[in-house]
DNA sequence: TCTTAATAGTAGCGAGTCGAAACTATTGCA
DNA sequence: TGCAATAGTTTCGACTCGCTACTATTAAGA
């Protein structure tokens, strides 16, 4: 029998395991923060790319985000553009220097590659449990993506979002929103 | 049907959580890999309290341990006991202000206990499996348990370590050990 | 034995993350 | 019109990070 609780076993091994991981990224001309952020701009829609997006994805704050963002900006992966309709907001959308950034082979996932699918499909659900709920006790946003969104409607071949009632493009019910709800 | 790999959802969750639990710990008075350091060296056993191992299971370098370990040493929540064998060698042991340390309490593992023991067997198994695999790829030690190493006798009540050839108390078996080998 | 290589730990560098607080510029509301 | 909320930035000090260079000690080989 073991003195350690299970709880603690757990927390061990995700921050083990993020160690792992996070220690290829240090080789590459990407830190893990900066890599964190282009990965999430990436998979990110139009309305949800802005610095605060990416705080709040990050667990960050704003001033934190901000600095990860020019520092990728800089390296000409991401270029900000301003919003029309509200000065204040920027989008940064990843250039396609960035997208290729994001095809760099990974230890863990060539790992997970090797997997059984039905451990992999278990993981998934465990590791997204474990999210939603410590995301639940922090009031924190699940940034699911947009077609699984309660907002999200169908209106003919056409969708679109009931809450910012504007009409999606296709691609954008495939990336994720920050404003997403769970169905 | 997602067109996103499997792995990336994975490696996206895994570094997701492990940010959720570090902006827990920027609130107290260590910062996540201050109290990583820490929570390995209350649980390792007397051959494996060294800046090199330490180190090596947190997947960084040497001078990035010893600067992280001369922080904790200078809270007090950790001291240095030189070897007389070895004279290079230093043993950092764990303080009680520094085990009190350990007792704070967690989100992420309250989380974790309100979770089904399945569930919770079935994480731990795929996540020990990942370590294990990305170990492997990188020829890393395992950390694992004395008891649980291949070099681990019994002889009569005692148990002793073939490796080191030194005998062992029982808190020692039950403690991570940086020679561990899975028998 | 003497020399050389390996090992253990540290110090300093530059880049960057971290939270926190102070700041500017907009926008929304009453 | 005024004032609070929002979006983003800047600066600060503490710290992590890889890296290189360094000291001290121990081990191995000629």
């Amino acid at each position: 029998m073991s003195e350690h609780k299970n709880s603690q076993v757990i927390r061990d091994l995700i921050d083990r395991l993020s160690r792992l991981n996070a220690a290829e990224d240090w080789n590459g001309p990407l830190n893990p923060s900066q890599f964190a952020a282009l990965s999430y701009l990436a998979r990110a829609n139009r309305f949800s790319r802005a610095p605060s997006h990416v705080a709040e994805y990050l667990v960050t704050t704003r001033g934190t985000a901000s600095q990860t963002l020019k520092a990728l900006a800089r390296k000409g992966l991401i270029c900000e553009s301003r919003s029309e309709t509200d000065k204040r907001s920027i989008r940064y959308d990843v250039t396609d220097l960035g997208k290729d950034m994001m095809k760099a082979p990974s230890g863990l996932a060539n790992v997970i590659d090797d997997l059984p699918d039905e451990i992999v499909n278990g993981l998934t659900g465990s590791l997204k449990t474990l999210v939603r709920e410590i995301l639940k006790t922090r009031k924190g946003r699940s940034f699911g993506l947009c077609r699984t969104c309660a907002h999200h409607r169908k209106r003919g071949n056409e969708a679109y979002c009931k809450l910012l009632d504007v009409p999606l493009a296709p691609a954008d019910a495939n990336e994720i929103c920050h404003e997403h709800i769970a169905a």
